[in-house]
DNA sequence: TGTTTGACTGGGA
DNA sequence: CTCCCAGCCAAAC
């Protein structure tokens, strides 16, 4: 196991973004880094979610990429699950693409407005 | 200790 | 509209 002494600052940070989308809605990598002020790293929000695993009350689901695209259901238990889950919550993915996305769209940035 | 990869994004062609 | 490229940061190799 990894080290997290200096970094779960970050991460803890990403998961409680995440905690706070609510049933049935969706945000982005990039918005959760924007909420974090870290708009560039995105791609650390990933990562983040990747270690999210640990975290049962981290719905990563409700995360997908600015297109609204499922990229990370392949790290799930089954791929199938994300989708699964989604649509569990009455959000439909065809084709690994949310649909309504915009509309489903959650901005921590915007709707949370710390 | 240095290199590669990745659950991303924005901008340019 | 779609496709390609560079930046970003942490973890894995």
């Amino acid at each position: 196991m990894p080290d997290y002494s200096k970094h779960t600052d970050f991460f803890d940070s990403v998961y409680q973004v995440v905690r706070m989308v609510p049933y049935g809605r969706v945000t982005s990598y990039g918005a959760i880094a924007n909420y974090l002020s870290t708009p560039k790293s995105s791609r650390v929000v990933g990562w983040a979610m990747n270690a999210a695993h640990s975290i049962p009350d981290v719905p990563a689901h409700r995360v997908v990429n600015r297109n609204g695209l499922l990229t990370g259901k392949m790290h799930f238990s089954s791929p199938n699950e994300m989708q699964l889950l989604l649509e569990k919550e009455g959000i439909k993915v065809i084709n690994d693409q949310v649909q309504n996305f915009k509309s489903l769209f959650w901005d921590p940035t915007k709707e949370l407005k710390l």
